[in-house]
DNA sequence: AAAAAGTGATTGATTTTGATTGAAAGATGT
DNA sequence: ACATCTTTCAATCAAAATCAATCACTTTTT
């Protein structure tokens, strides 16, 4: 049984019955249970399913809006991980910026410290701060649709009112050359500024964004500290980086 | 049974029920307490549950503050017949201030003209108006707890950008002498500017505010229309606003 | 023939699971 | 109200299931 052959299959079945363990896999398709790993594996890179413990299932495809209301509800394990690594760099007394986005909300119930000061540009970051009873500061200005981001001359200008002990911010590209980047302008200079006023910078990727380029670039690779989930992708792009900077080993 | 399985069964058989007990969950997937009791944890760390002594039940619709929701719900017929008067008085192409609070956020939905920007003070009308799809500007400032409105010095900075044609403004008490006022002097400030910011700016009170005073008084009676609901109440207090100012009929 | 890709088996690590425990929450009786 | 009993809960542990990584072997490609 060829491999294309036996990956459509799998297909099928799954179209079936929707969900489907490994043993029903093995059995339908004669191949051994490596293979059929190897093969969900690939199947989910591709999208075209979600493994799960102890077989696959179809994807959640929500033909719905990418709306912040359905996006939240996928919360993904990569994105939970990532935030409380981000959460754990908080101290005691911190004032930090939080950019508006998926990821950076991911962090805010991780954060342990109580006596946290919290400044956004983010809608959902507001509400998510708010449950979790932190001091709370709004920047102001132009409501994005979509990312429900406040952007424009009077978010630069409130900007400016702030200094930050740690700023996180959210992307939608790292690149060894070009830097961090996301689509808009207007919210890649919010970034800037966020990353400029902090004493410390941190850009929260899930696996994703790793090796992608956007339309504005917001800051070098250098300005912050990327933390992101431990996968392979991670470990490929970490040696990319050793080749380009020449750096012979990073730590974690 | 894989976990995957296990969970959206529970899931469907709480859709069904609205609220189940442990030992249902356990036979129904054939699964332990341990288990149960962790599937539970789980799909309420995701927001798709809401655990309660002895099971579950479906989520609480809205995850906001208690105060918050009873209020919303209460006045309900009032708020809207308010919301609706308000809202008729927008035209196409107005830039309006919207208080933060529940009887302004009534009013958004009423609104018929497409063209109109919204600035304002308040997260619930910040959603409420980007669901409606107007051109949204927040100011910034700091989160209030209870009321969710964005005070302070960066919200006083903020609002003296911006000239409207319309402020719409809520109140805790309107009284014929102190005029209308609010229990917190930080959002009274904010009404006060935006109200001598609009080129015409209007109070929206139910019934219940009339005849009432609170801490901090953001504006004298003229200097706003009030837009109120059509009670008994309304009646006498028209009564004793035509003794004391001796005016002889007041048209609505 | 050499290199690359696919496969199945094996291994050790990770995740899931059910049982057990003491603590916490509710219910009951006085 | 108070003390007592029962149920439910969270934490912990060891066993089982599942997983990712690796190796050796086969097939395909170059």
């Amino acid at each position: 049984m060829l491999t294309y052959e036996r990956q459509e299959a799998i297909l099928k079945l799954l179209e079936q019955q929707k969900i489907a363990k490994l043993s029903e896999l093995t059995s339908a398709t004669g191949a051994s249970e490596s293979t059929i790993r190897r093969d969900l594996s690939e199947l989910e890179k591709q999208n075209r399913i979600k493994r799960i413990h102890g077989g696959a299932s179809l994807p959640s495809r929500k033909s719905e809006e990418p709306d912040m209301q359905t996006k939240r509800q996928v919360f993904t394990k990569a994105k939970d991980q990532i935030g409380r690594l981000a959460a754990g760099r908080i101290a005691d007394g911190d004032s930090v910026f939080i950019d508006a986005g998926t990821s950076t909300e991911a962090m805010i119930s991780h954060i342990q410290s109580k006596d946290v000061t919290i400044v956004t540009n983010g809608l959902n970051i507001i509400e998510a701060s708010i449950r979790a009873g932190f001091r709370t500061y709004v920047l102001g200005g132009y409501v994005k649709s979509g990312t429900h981001a406040f952007v424009g001359r009077a978010a630069v200008e409130a900007m400016k009112q702030y200094r930050f002990d740690k700023a996180f911010i959210g992307t939608n590209g790292v690149d060894l050359e070009f830097g961090y980047s996301t689509p808009d302008p207007e919210e890649a200079n919010i970034k800037q500024l966020a990353i400029r006023e902090a004493q410390q910078a941190f850009v929260l990727a899930d696996a994703s964004k790793l090796n992608q380029t956007s339309f504005s670039r917001f800051a070098e690779l250098q300005e912050a500290e990327l933390i992101t989930e431990e996968t392979d992708s991670l470990e490929k792009f970490l040696h990319q980086l050793m080749d380009y900077t020449r750096v012979k080993a990073v730590r974690l």
